[in-house]
Parts: C-alpha cells; structure tokens; sequence
DNA sequence: CGGAGAGTTGAGAAACCTCAAAGCAGGTGG
DNA sequence: CCACCTGCTTTGAGGTTTCTCAACTCTCCG
C-alpha cells in the first residue's frame, strides 16, 4: 500500500489523497517519498465523528480520502452557517491558518477515510520543493475562489437558481470522481442544503418538488436524479 | 516598529504596505532588504482606473497602499457581485493564484497609491524566508475566514443585520487606521454596498434612514456618523 | 412495532424587491 | 459664473419571494 518500488507505486498509497486528487504535482522520487511521508497519518472516521472543533489549535490540514464533510462556522448569537461540502481529494482546514485556531467545525456526513497533515511539516517542505510550494498556495487561492462563487450564489441568486447551482456543482464533483453526475446521493439534510444555500429547509423541499413537477429531477428522499441537465444548466446561466 | 538603528528608518518605504500593514514579520536586515526591493514597484491609480480585469494574466498581487477599492466577479449572464472593498495595507489578488488568470475586477473607488508585488518573486522569497512564507499563507487563509463570515451573513442575516455587520467592519478598519471609527465617509455606492450585502440599493437606502431615525446614526450621503456604536452592535450580535 | 428524525405540503405573514417619481450634488460647457 | 445635465439618493406603493408556523407522512432503526 505504500510508497516503495511496486509497479504503481501511487495509486493506493497514502499521499495521493493530497497528490493526485487535489492538484497534479511533479516531483522527484524523493520528494514524492517525503510527501508520503508527510501523508501517512491516516485515520477511519465514523459518520457524525468531528475532524475538529472551532476553538481548537490548528496543527494539521486534512485531506479526504473518502468520505464526505461538511464544514460551518459559528455566529455569537447561535447560528450557523454551513461553508462548504467536502468529498475525496478536497482539504479541509485551510481557514485556521490565519489565526493557529480553527474557526469552523468539520463534521463527517458518512463514514470515511482522512490524512491528517501536520502543517508545519508542510510548510517546511514547500520550502524546499517549489512544486509542492505552488500547489499549496493554489489549493487556498481556489478555496477563495469557491468562496466568491458562493457569494455571488447568496447574494444574487432566487432559491430555484441557488438549488440548481448545487445540484450541478455536486453533479459535477460525483462526475470527477468516476461516479454517476446524474443519479446523486445527496448525504446532507435538506436542513443542510438550506443552510449552506441561505435558504429555509422548507423551501429546499419545496423547489425540489418543483423541480420534479417540471420533469427536471426524480426525487427521493436523498436520492436526486437528474432528468435534464440542460435546461437545470439554463436556470443558473440564464438562457 | 523597525529591526535596525535609524529612527523610523521604514515608513516611507515601499515594503511597508506589505510588511508593516498587512501582518507584522520579523525580518533580518538582509530579508528586509530583499523584501523591500520586491514591492519597490509603486504606482498611483486614480479614481476609475482597475488594477486588473478579470480574464487577464495573473503576475502580480497588489498591496494598498492608499486608497479604497472593490473587487467584484461577474456571472455568466452578465450578473455582478462585489467580493469585497479593500483599503491601505490590504493585498488584492490572491483569488487569482489558483488559475494564472484574474478572476474578478479590481477597481479604485478613490485615488491611491499600489505595490505591485510579482508573485514569482514572492513566492522565491518566501521559500528562503520562513518568517514570509507563513506571513503569506496567513494572508491567504484570512482571506478565506473573511469570506466565510460574508457567507454567514449573507446566508442568515437580515437587512438591517447586514448594514449593521458592514457599518461596525468598516468602522473597526477605519478606527485601525488611525481614522475615526465613528465619522465614516463611505467611498461606494450605495449601489455596490447593496450588491456586496446580496440587497437592493433602495433597501441599503431605506435601512440607513431607518437607522438614522432611531438615532443609531447620522447619514448625509456618503457621510455616516455612527451615533450608538452599542446598539448597532446588538444588532448584528444579538443581545 | 414504535419512536425519532427527516421530509412534504399548505396557509398566512413578513421581508425584500420592483417600478416610479422626485430631490440633490457635483461637474461641464456656454 | 451660472445653468444644465448626469448620476446618486430618497421615498412611496404595490407585488413577489421566501419565511414561519403547523400538520402530516415517511423512513429507518432499534
């Protein structure tokens, strides 16, 4: 499973959840063997199980293996805000950087597998290794992109726009990963969803159903098909 | 604030926007120096003038070193959303690293002065530099936090919460300037608060007359005296 | 088989938007 | 130097979207 001389030495080793899955990486044998190195803290983790808290001491970067995550901060007065959904080959953690404290929690969705990746040791590393320097620094730099995506979704965006967007985003992640981008397993709640798209749980349910009343979706439960990804597409482009 | 023996050796110096404003860092005189020379490259920008358009090659980040800005990203049908407004000692660029190409506008609300930082030459730096490499990745990761609270309050915040949050942040940066905290002069819009706040202008309009009446502030256009800095507060956090 | 959590659907209320009109400030050209 | 024009701001009335509250159903799991 690890990193010496197989045939394909990578392809289950530990270090592609961060190498392979995240952004392509050249590097020498020997710097692929430190990645690893880096990488090997691996961990089961059970549905429900925390990643981390806010207000704990940032260490590590977690890269998902498998699984699926959601992260949400916290505000004073008790609400929540979901930030984001994580599946394979995303990092979790980026956003505790800034202050050596975690500022959301990472919760698991479905039982999965983590990296735990100690970020000074990274950080020492990109230092040698400009490769790994620049696939660091494009890893947050995408992550705040994402996160401008989401503010445009918030802040301009009418709830079937908001839903179809997620939809397609998830679809589009599912097709990435080998899996269906039509027939999705959605593992969060409506409440969730809701939560992650400014949007109450009802209205979620609501403009799923009327998805499926325009023949645009099956819905069942967490089960959501796409029947017409073009005219799903037309809904947040604008046609 | 300075690492050498002249009285204030630095504060005219072109390293200061990054060094001084943005994070502090702990340099040696030799660092210092390099550092220096790598944002040397200052320039005026007037009112009007961008700094770079979404769609253009990614080569440098700009530090503030006067002036006010906003970034904003367009949607595919023609939809904008402002992602921010920036002021002295605040980097613009680093949505940008994850593509090699400008994602977003970056446009000057008043005239000012920039550092053009050229990423290669940063990133070569810091490799050198521990102290700059995590200064960057703080950078980069506050980024990410300040998104996420915009997420938060575009996702469960109501309208009068949302101008509040805005007033009180541009408040605290102002005040951290060394302006006042209480007599701000708003350098947008209110068309481009409402689009940053996911509102519409009349509503950003009809808010601040709201608040004025309840004597929570004074507003003649662009001029906003805050006059119960307490009960403003409770409004975004919740008594 | 029963309970708890999740999801759906309806009706009425609230928040915000849209459209429209009018007032103001600042810059430009006569 | 003044008048005009343009862009920004304010305010009102009515419409739309989304939320709130409530009842009910469904599924999963013990």
């Amino acid at each position: 499973m690890q990193s010496t001389s197989h045939s394909c030495p990578r392809t289950a080793c530990s270090g592609c959840s961060l190498r392979k899955l995240c952004l392509p990486v050249d590097l020498s044998d020997e710097d692929t063997g430190r990645l690893d190195a880096l990488t090997s803290l691996k961990r089961p983790v059970q549905r429900g199980d925390y990643l981390f808290r806010r207000g704990e001491d940032f260490r590590s970067l977690f890269a998902i293996r498998t699984g699926f995550f959601k992260t949400q901060v916290l505000h004073k007065d008790g609400r929540e805000q979901v930030t984001g959904f994580q599946m394979s080959g995303e990092i979790i953690g980026l956003d505790a950087i800034s202050s050596d404290v975690h500022a959301c929690d990472a919760v698991a969705l479905e039982d999965g597998e983590i990296c735990e990746i100690p970020f000074d040791r990274l950080e020492a590393l990109s230092r040698e290794v400009p490769g790994l320097q620049r696939h660091l620094h494009k890893l947050m730099s995408r992550e705040i992109v994402r996160d401008h995506n989401i503010m445009m979704l918030l802040g301009s965006m009418r709830a079937e726009e908001r839903l179809a967007a997620f939809l397609l985003n998830l679809s589009q992640r599912f097709g990435a990963r080998g899996h269906s981008p039509t027939a999705l397993y959605l593992r969060m709640t409506r409440q969730e969803i809701g939560n992650y798209l400014g949007l109450k749980l009802e209205t979620v349910s609501r403009t799923l159903s009327q998805f499926q009343e325009h023949g645009l979706l099956n819905v069942r439960l967490r089960e959501v098909e796409i029947m017409d990804m073009l005219r799903l597409r037309s809904f947040v482009g604008g046609t």
